[in-house]
This record gives C-alpha cells, sequence and structure tokens, in this order.
DNA sequence: GCGACAG
DNA sequence: ATCTTGTCGC
C-alpha cells in the first residue's frame, strides 16, 4: 500500500487497525546475538529519504554490516505519524538485509504514543521483526524526575500502564525515551539499550545508522548491502 | 480555547 | 530532520 497520499483520518485507522496485532513476548527476541540500527536522512525541501540499518555484534557493540536504500515520500511530518514519512524508506533497506538482526533499534517511539503505535511498533508488526523505539525527545507519557548519574531510569506511564522508560545514557546529559515497539517487554527493552550504550548519550545501534545514513547522503557512501571486514569496537 | 507535539 | 555560529567543558 501506498502511504504517500492517506488522509490523516486513514492513517489514524490504519494505526487502529495495527495496534491489535501487537505482541510484547516474541520467544525469538528473548537471547541477543545480534542487534540492529534504523534512521532517516534527507535534504531539507526534498522528498527523497536516505535509509540506513546498520546491524552489530551484541553485547560487545562491533560493527558486521548494513543496508543503505532511498525511498520517496511525500507524506509531511506529522507528531504521531512518522512512520508513514519513514517506514517505507527503510523497508526498501531492510529488504537488502540476507539475515536480520535480533532485535532492531528504531529512532523514535515505540509504545510511547497516543496509540502505541509509534514508528518501531508500525515496523515491527509490519515485519514480524522485534523492534525497540529509543526517542531523544517525548511524544507520550508522563515520568517522575531523573536522577543525575548515567543508568538512572524511571517509568514513564499512561495512567496505571507502563509503558516505557526514560534513560540516562550519560551523566547530567539529557536522558532518552525507551518503549517497546514489538515482540519484546518494556523491560527487556530498557536492559537491552542499557547494554547498547557506550559513551554518548545515544546508543550505538542508532548512533552508527545515524552517522553511516548521513554519508550515504553526501555521497560518501553508495546504496547496497555492505559487510564490515574488521568489526572494530569503539569502545 | 489552551498547551503539547517522535523525526 | 536540516542549517549554522558560537560557547562551554573534559
Amino acid at each position: 500500500m501506498d502511504y504517500n497520499k492517506l488522509t490523516l483520518p486513514e492513517a489514524t485507522e490504519i494505526q487502529e487497525d495495527l495496534r491489535h496485532k501487537l505482541r510484547f513476548d516474541r520467544p525469538d527476541a528473548q537471547v541477543i546475538y545480534t542487534i540492529g540500527g534504523a534512521d532517516i536522512s534527507y535534504n531539507k525541501g526534498s522528498e527523497i529519504l536516505y535509509a540506513a540499518i546498520v546491524i552489530l555484534n551484541y553485547p560487545d557493540m562491533t560493527l558486521r554490516s548494513y543496508a543503505l536504500a532511498t525511498g520517496h515520500s511525500s507524506f509531511p511530518y506529522i507528531p504521531g505519524y512518522l512512520a508513514f514519512r519513514e517506514v517505507p524508506a527503510l523497508l526498501n533497506a531492510w529488504s537488502l538485509l540476507p539475515v536480520r538482526p535480533d532485535v532492531l533499534v528504531l529512532d523514535g517511539q515505540g509504545i510511547l504514543h497516543p496509540r502505541q503505535m509509534g514508528i518501531a511498533s508500525h515496523f515491527g508488526v509490519l515485519t514480524g521483526q522485534a523492534t525497540i523505539g529509543c526517542a531523544k525527545n517525548s511524544l507520550y507519557g508522563r515520568h517522575a524526575d531523573l536522577a543525575r548519574f548515567k543508568g538512572s531510569s524511571t517509568p514513564i506511564v499512561d495512567g496505571v500502564k507502563h509503558i516505557g522508560h526514560l534513560l540516562r545514557t550519560k551523566e547530567a546529559v539529557k536522558p532518552v525515551f525507551i518503549s517497546p515497539g514489538y515482540g519484546l517487554s518494556v523491560n527487556k527493552s530498557l536492559e537491552v539499550i542499557r547494554q547498547s550504550t557506550g559513551r554518548y548519550r545515544i546508543p550505538e545501534p542508532t548512533r552508527l545508522a545515524h552517522n553511516i545514513v548521513n554519508d550515504f547522503r553526501t555521497g560518501k557512501l553508495n546504496p547496497g548491502y555492505h559487510e564490515v571486514e574488521q568489526p572494530l569496537s569503539l569502545f
């Protein structure tokens, strides 16, 4: 289906439909050996989106491979509907991978969303892939204040529902918003992101995907599937 | 009506 | 998200 010319009511209807397919206990997402990171980049004013999906070993975070692809999107950025803009391009990169990671981290929300259908949940339901949402800013949910030290976390709730965590990935630096997209629990999602965090605010999977997709957009890397010869850990 | 509002 | 200059701190 083409997301490019959906009306907002139609997009909302799709989210209401997909939310019923959410699962948080997929058996294949409990033991993790590889983790993926996905991100999008584009030039301001252009409808061409650049997508990157990287795969790294878990938990050592060495880069193993990555897929680069472009996509076209005329669907605008509207808070609550990010998936309709970015998922198509991500699926193009996804289709280039010969093997999928055990879990994939997306730049955005999972179930920390008014209809529990952030981009990580949307992508997960569509592909059956276990996903985690790691966002740099809040979209939905309430939480208490967070301690200043690295590693501190506090639940994010929707009334009495526990839907995610606020996690301080670096001392005295703005925390990130973690929630399951599909296939694993709220607590497991937090644990996986904790294990994937190095010396930077952004966890390695999405941090590397962000760096690589920008090199792709600026012509330093070519589209297609690439394997890293000598995986080097940066921490 | 007002404030909030992923990337 | 992208663009862009300057500033603060390890």
